[in-house]
DNA sequence: GTTTAATTCAAACGTTTGTTTAATTTTGTG
DNA sequence: CACAAAATTAAACAAACGTTTGAATTAAAC
């Protein structure tokens, strides 16, 4: 096992993002893990500050790549709006743990420090997403629409189908225990064509009414 | 105190959403009820029997207005569109505890019969919803979309700012911590209004590529 | 090879958990 | 009023919880 610690971490994510933080105990952790239970706190200090060490070992997971997608000046504004709906239905279905944990535990967690620290990384992707769709309205391609709820749009929709995975497969008409991979398979490309579909139709200025 | 029983319902509706299901222990709900702790037992069963009540109790929230307003024959289908947009926001916005319940514990519920029922209701939701779209494509109004990812964006975009209050606040550039009040009065308008433009441009056959 | 520090472990810590008990009080009925 | 059923209570239950302890083992440094 070359680093334990993330071992623990890769773990707790797993366990976090199916059962919920408070559905997870340190010893649920331990054992699938493969570790002693004090190996946790001799790590993390405790379950809290474990979480915030995951936390802030994925926070990152999204802007590096939104920033290299806003200064690419090759690409027209819709070919960034399409960019930005495969990485993001990529990003989420490939990290399904962790947005799960983001979305799920953001409300409630207890600790200011760590709602804050979700809430900061979700603005600063905002404002990646905001440069995007200005930069189309200034080039009057795209039209005026609610910026902030636009975005909300994207995740949502995403959301709705990797927060329940037995509604979604039903949904989606697999069978009723489907494997993550086909999963994912099934899902990926139907939520980007009507994401694509979604936007094109939304921000054409075209549609002005 | 007139119904007991139903009094604690909603006292426990109101900490799951707060705190979740597991967040949230049997003696926190019967301190904020006013009532003995053994009443838990006594009158559900166990925890997760009551659980299994407040959904019973609230479960057919939205199935009754939305089949009304599918048969109602005066109405077209945009007007039916712009109408399922307005009972969908007020109505999560006035169940704010049992929206949060119903899509964050819907995963990581223990027991398939509440799971199940979850789906169930989700299913016959989503077939009224079919329907208006459908009788809109039917009269050539709208044009071919994948229905499911449809009302995926609806509920998703509503539930991306309802389930991190602090996060919608913080978008909505109101005051960090804003009465429930305000919060939803701000909201809610903003919500309807991207939301019928967003499904006007989606499904209009006029924006048919 | 010895010493020091880092790691791992089984066991126990004190709380909190959901639930049950058995006694008591309240309520409804004849 | 008398009696049975329902409702309420304080107390206790065992199990699970997050965390700590102190000894044992491994690794690193000199």
């Amino acid at each position: 096992m070359a680093d334990k610690r993330e071992h623990i971490l890769t773990v707790a994510e797993e366990l976090f993002g199916e059962k919920g933080f408070d559905g997870t105990s340190v010893r649920d952790i331990a054992l699938k893990a493969g570790v002693n239970l004090a190996m946790i706190s001799y790590y993390f200090g405790s379950k809290e500050k474990l979480l915030e060490s995951l936390i802030e070992l994925r926070a990152g997971y999204a802007y590096g790549i939104l920033e290299e997608l806003n200064k690419d000046q090759s690409l027209s504004p819709w070919d960034k709006i399409n960019r930005l709906v495969e990485f993001y239905v990529d990003r989420v279905l490939n990290n399904l743990p962790f947005h799960n944990i983001m979305y799920r535990e953001a409300t409630n967690v207890r600790s200011d420090e760590i709602r804050d620290r979700l809430i900061s990384i979700k603005m600063r992707n905002l404002e990646q997403i905001t440069k995007i769709i200005t930069d189309g309205q200034q080039k009057k391609l795209f039209r005026e629409v609610d910026i902030a709820m636009t975005v909300g749009t994207l995740m949502g929709t995403i959301s709705s189908y990797t927060q329940s995975r037995p509604y979604a497969c039903q949904i989606l008409a697999l069978g009723y225990d489907v494997s993550e991979e086909t999963y994912r398979t099934k899902l990926a490309p139907r939520l980007k064509a009507h994401l694509k579909q979604l936007l094109r139709a939304h921000l054409d200025i075209k549609n002005e009414e």
